[in-house]
DNA sequence: CTTTTGTATTCTGTATGCAGCATTTTTTGT
DNA sequence: ACAAAAAATGCTGCATACAGAATACAAAAG
């Protein structure tokens, strides 16, 4: 593993009063971005001395940056040997995916009956954003933008529960996703099926948009199934 | 805020290696049985050398444990000021019980499929005993049984996504629910839905039992909303 | 009497130090 | 030469110490 940007912090001399947010948040979103982009392998120790010193951070932050990292589920802590990245079998994927289709099933249906024309035309804005990311191939943003739009869903449910839950699966599987890299054809059927989405979503048809979620997400499960 | 057990370190003078388990789960767990029997009400800043004095924990353990709980959503981290218990808002709590809803419904389809005959006895022995106490008039022994049947139900789903976030739900209603002391009419009512449940778990009728379980659900957001 | 400002106290946030457990390496006996 | 035991090393777990921020209090001005 590679050089790991230090958190900002005194980079320079000035220590002027740089930090806006807490050092906590801060460590828990850049160890979450390290496992989810891959720096930190499933299996890894995290090698509270190495890692501080990497991240120009003493331990007691870090440690309690982990046990938060744990209880999302995102490290698994071992007693007297620390903590290592969670690995997660094909069967999690599976089970994550099932929990995940049936919340985000609930977010459609709620969607529809709560959401706002203007937030409606927010998750449009989205979706055609997403789809010029689509034709320009530009997989990156197309990933991002794919994750905006089902939190957006999420959302507009108005359910602060379903909402927190929703994002810590998509969190959970962001680093799956990132290494199912589906061909053209099945790259296109999800776009096919982004294209029902919106469309159901405007004309607020609780079971249409519903159920494409599902589809969505059960194809989801074929698409990543091999690179397993 | 009376007597508080302090975990079992160092009672006496002898320092007898008395502990198994490591200390900060023995922590969480504690926190958190604090915080669902009413020790620490919503709103109770969580005190860090206070608290760690009565527990007898120095203060870096005790943050940890805290750090965790924030994440399993308990207590909400204000930085510069600690930790405060967790407020639920009446919306709050309807939106956790539709998703546990969600979340039952689709755990009682899996589970007319996926469990076993052996486990569906068991279930069955959770749901005898605890008519006994139902019979008995023993409200607590009753609530306990209620809840491991709930969670029972969720194992035999066998997606262990499901059962975590299941079990996360239910601890965060958990002190909603000490709190719901229904009449003995709807009391009687919960009694007659847990009837239809065990029936329809041991005819592996999916569609019933869902049905019976968000249902059951569904009643439990009106005894407990009056309460709020 | 109210408001504002300066000071003191208290608590959080971070760093460091020490003890115990795990693991690895070395040594010793057969 | 191999196995088992013992020592040594490295890391985690916990406690303590220090610095900075927030709040509470008090004094002074309007």
């Amino acid at each position: 593993m590679d050089e790991i940007s230090p958190l900002q912090r005194r980079a320079d001399g000035s220590a002027g009063p740089i930090r806006r947010t807490a050092l906590h948040d801060t460590l828990v979103n850049h160890l979450r971005d390290m496992i989810i982009e891959g720096d930190l392998e499933p299996g890894t120790r995290l090698h509270e001395g190495q890692l501080g010193e990497q991240l120009g951070v003493s331990r007691t932050p870090l440690r309690e940056a982990i046990k938060y990292l744990a209880s999302e589920g995102l490290v698994e802590l071992v007693p007297s040997r620390g903590a290592i990245v969670k690995r997660f079998s094909p069967k999690d994927i599976h089970d994550m995916l099932t929990v995940l289709r049936t919340l985000e099933e609930l977010a459609g249906r709620l969607a529809c009956e709560t959401a706002t024309d203007a937030e409606i035309a927010h998750v449009r804005e989205l979706h055609d954003e997403m789809i010029d990311r689509y034709k320009a191939a530009d997989r990156l943003q197309y990933y991002k933008l794919n994750q905006d739009i089902h939190t957006a869903i999420a959302r507009l449910a108005q359910n602060s529960s379903l909402i927190d839950i929703h994002a810590m699966l998509q969190t959970r599987l962001k680093r799956i996703r990132f290494i199912g890299h589906e061909g053209p054809e099945k790259w296109a059927a999800a776009i096919r099926e982004h294209e029902e989405m919106i469309t159901a979503l405007e004309a607020r048809d609780k079971d249409g948009l519903s159920e494409v979620l599902g589809r969505h997400l059960f194809n989801a499960w074929d698409r990543v199934r091999d690179s397993l």
